[in-house]
DNA sequence: TGCTTTTATTCGTATATTCTAATATTTAGA
DNA sequence: TCTAAATATTAGAATATACGAATAAAAGCA
């Protein structure tokens, strides 16, 4: 992990959509997109789009289940980064 | 801190410039604008434009020291959020 | 096969960011 | 006051990002 990758990797976090839905995969381990969509209350393509932004960064994959795609943090560094932040507090 | 908040400060720190006065300052605690601009190799305006930004964000304040301004982290949470990133590896 | 659900992609437009170059401001000292 | 050093600000062009709407693709099931 060199500078320019932290870069892309807080570039990727710089949006509170993006925040909350990698805050929502620190609690919860993995969720599709719809459940994100309707919890978040925001529309699925918007979530997809982002949920493609942090695919790219690689911060989370997801795999299909069938008719659905679950994703879930996939990042060491990132888990690392969020480790003393409490993310109780944080995602609200 | 809310989400929104924690949004701005990882926008803040998602350019590679901008990470590395950030890194640099966590580790000297303080600096001048042509200090850091020599040893990035980065021109002043530059410099002056990004640690405005950071300023902006509440990441870092400066204070004025006669001809020049010093610069330190001043955020609890941006420290906090780098306590365990291994700086050193960090900052090549 | 047709229909439904879930997810992904594309297209435009609006907005924001970045970079370079030029210039302004502030302070110290001769 | 004049000059130099350090820092800040501005403007404009190029590029990137974000958002909503429409649509496409993938999978399951009757």
């Amino acid at each position: 992990m060199n500078i320019e990758e932290y870069a892309e990797i807080f570039k990727a976090l710089a949006h509170p959509i993006r925040l909350k839905i990698v805050c929502g995969l620190l609690k919860k381990e993995s969720c599709n997109v719809n459940t994100m969509s309707e919890k978040l209350g925001i529309a699925q393509p918007t979530i997809s789009q982002h949920l493609n932004i942090l695919k790219n960064a690689k911060i989370i994959t997801g795999c299909r289940n069938g008719n659905q795609v679950c994703y879930k943090i996939d990042n060491p560094a990132v888990r690392h980064l969020f480790q003393n932040v409490d993310i109780c507090e944080f995602c609200s």
